[in-house]
DNA sequence: CAGTGGTCTAGACCACTCC
DNA sequence: GAGTGGTCTAGACCACTGG
């Protein structure tokens, strides 16, 4: 069952990536919305909310909701979005190499994580256009996932914890910076002399606040990017 | 005059920075915070929601709401912080070094930005424990800034913006890329000899949604760091 | 002035967790 | 079953925008 709010929600949404409602141009009132959905203003204004936060929409006081033009190119690092995901939405010709999968005992050290049970090791490599884009390593805690098949790994991970598996993934630290790596790794990635690349930790938590994921993943940083929405808050 | 469901959120997130909630444990349910306040349960519930988005909190339901521990370390880009802000917050000896103040026609062409009124141009060298980490260029638009005097620089622009302007800053872009960068602000920053620098572009925005400000960051990659607190979004 | 979004209330029913 | 958060309603008053 879907909630009201997120049905109407993913119903907006839909219309301004469509063009119904156009950049510049102004929603109907939550009054108008609400009559609309038959929802009440409260539900209506969940929803609105939920767009701002995407930046799909901005909120003027005394006037209305205005539709945003950067529906196309948000390519947040700031939501928790997939390889595929974001591949699938930008267009691009991926391709992932696995290159390994085993049990480990622990974690490496600087993921600075005591926690003790077994994870599995995922390593791939992943390719856009035919260049070497991200060396992916992840670790998967063995409380919640107990094997990890070839194919999936090739496909897709998300898709499996959270569509077969039920898992809910909820919130996650990233930790980003630009670090010399090995030389084997440059070759792999196709770094430059300098051997630099762009570090992107991760430490992915589930609905309870469990420790589930964590992810060490190198970019090129010749063919690194990321676009983000900010908001200023309050506090 | 701050909105009652603001003040909740400000006591709260004090409570927890300050260890009164600690980490791992639960907030008082929504019922008792609302008789706490003296607010009802739907006020607190927006709090709760603002604690949630700012990674203090987490809620669980059936079970509460439960204390994260990443008060400390958050170093966040995806919320506009300014230079100012984060030194407080991370209590560094920062230092600021104006380098330029003009006005200039127009913006350079790489921001891809068609806005035909003059901005004031402000170059900054930022210095962290004698090291130099960054270097802005902000170009902000003339429409709402008149003038900028060289103190204001030196200290805070935002401060100005938002103290002293009544300007609203409502939101951002920013685009993160790492960029071979010119001898001279290779020697400026003390890059290495690949001379590759993070280069942050923001586009700033007002609550009207009108284009306020242009920056580009270029920050030392050996010190450059962010950590970013995600979440999975449902759309 | 009428219309907009911003805040707040008091209630309701649900799904979930834990005992 | 009692308590929790999740969703939703119907109403109220406010501050702000525009004509």
């Amino acid at each position: 069952m879907t909630a009201k709010q997120d049905m109407i929600t993913q119903d907006l949404a839909g219309k301004i990536r469509h063009g119904i409602y156009t950049p510049k141009s102004f929603l109907p009132s939550e009054n108008e919305l609400a009559n609309l959905y038959g929802a009440s203003r409260n539900t209506v204004r969940k929803s609105l909310e939920d767009l701002t936060s995407l930046g799909l929409i901005q909120k003027i006081k005394g006037k209305g909701s205005i539709v945003l033009d950067f529906s196309r190119l948000s390519f947040p690092i700031s939501r928790i979005t997939t390889f595929n995901e974001l591949n699938q939405s930008l267009g691009l010709k991926a391709e992932t190499k696995l290159l390994e999968i085993k049990e480990v005992k622990k974690v490496p050290d600087d993921f600075s994580c005591d926690n003790t049970e077994p994870f599995i090791k995922v390593k791939r490599l992943r390719i856009i256009d035919g260049e070497p884009d991200v060396l992916d390593v992840d670790y998967i805690s063995t409380k919640y996932v107990k094997e990890i098949s070839p194919s999936v790994a090739e496909h897709s991970l998300y898709d499996y914890f959270e569509n077969d598996l039920g898992l809910k993934i909820s919130y996650a630290v990233k930790d980003v910076s630009v670090q010399t790596v090995s030389e084997e790794l440059a070759k792999m990635l196709e770094l430059d002399p300098d051997r630099k690349a762009v570090l992107v930790k991760s430490m992915v938590y589930l609905e309870d606040t469990s420790l589930f994921q964590l992810t060490a993943s190198y970019h090129n940083p010749n063919r690194f990017r990321f676009i983000d929405f900010a908001r200023r808050s309050k506090i």
